[in-house]
DNA sequence: CAGTATCCTGTCCGATACTG
DNA sequence: CAGTATCGGACAGGATACTG
């Protein structure tokens, strides 16, 4: 049977990675947000196998993240651009870029996000764009929304009351977000 | 050969994909974020094969996102507790998650992320922590670390172009981050 | 340049059985 | 409850050759 197909599962989360679970899918939209457009793009900044290429670059298309648009009528020619959902998933990657950089890049970082006004490394921070609070677990919860079955509200409600805060084992913990997780 | 492991990748969202990049690495993540701490705390939730659960749990251990810490003497039982670089693996998961739910969730969110003051729906988007300027690509820039090879630097550079905004098809483009991806 | 076509292999993962 | 031990299969991924 080999992997489980978590597309008919209620989790966001779960669903964002049946499209961009695979190794390759999300250097692949790196590489698309650094301006690759053409397979030769992709190709030779990633060292990846043509075949495992057409493979992902095929897969990204149907998932929705890329559009396969003709740029060329003879000879056809293709490239791969990021659809507005692909284009959504930008915010994924930096997280992961600010993450990686924070615990594994022992040399310094390699890449760095910088304000170009003010040239300092920027801390990037999730907030809430309505009221600008950053994203805390004392203010702002999981709840359930209308599409949950009855087992994920059972699930959040329980979430809720670990993200929320009890201290529960006496130890303190590390900050999260903006500073709390049990 | 299979799988080329990235480790010795400068990218640092290649090196955050080798610590979470399977298919159940985030997951557990997940779970642990909801609460879970004994190995069936996370097998009740995710219907995985216990030797499946063992290894991810054993190798997110090794990467250090979990601490196997002994809860019980005899017998012998461990837990699983989010470390700080653990913990700090969250916003990658929040912007997963508001990614699914924007675009995979055609009958509504399941999951939502709400303001418990307000009662509003918590649209979680990226800020600068310093200037509390939301990050886009007109101001904020990916550049090139102390550690960056040649080749990276180069990469940026043309990235750079790519993302700092020159229209170079003729056609707009959608929004990104606060709004101006070409 | 932009792929397609084969073939092969590793391993991720699932199923099941078993233990203190 | 918290795993360990085997076994097998599917597929991601690699290598290489070939095409218009």
């Amino acid at each position: 049977m080999q992997r489980k197909t978590f597309r008919n599962m209620q989790c966001p989360i779960a669903r964002g990675l049946e499209r961009v679970g695979e190794w390759w899918s999300m250097l692949l939209m790196r590489e698309a947000f650094y301006g690759a457009r053409r397979f030769d793009d992709f190709q030779k900044n990633l060292d990846i196998a043509p075949n495992m290429l057409t493979r992902r670059l095929t897969a990204l298309v149907e998932e929705g993240l890329l559009e396969r648009r003709q740029y060329s009528e003879k000879p056809p020619r293709y490239e791969y651009v990021l659809t507005q959902c692909g284009r959504d998933f930008l915010p994924v990657l930096l997280a992961m870029l600010a993450w990686g950089n924070k615990h594994f890049a022992p040399e310094g970082p390699s890449v760095e996000l910088r304000d170009k006004e003010t040239g300092k490394v920027v801390d990037p921070v999730l907030v809430d764009a309505g009221t600008g609070e950053r994203l805390n677990f004392k203010r702002h919860a999981l709840v359930a929304g209308p599409a949950a079955a009855d087992g994920m509200r059972r699930r959040l409600a329980s979430a809720a009351s670990f993200l929320g805060g009890a201290e529960q084992t006496g130890e303190a913990g590390g900050a999260v977000l903006a500073g709390d997780l049990p």
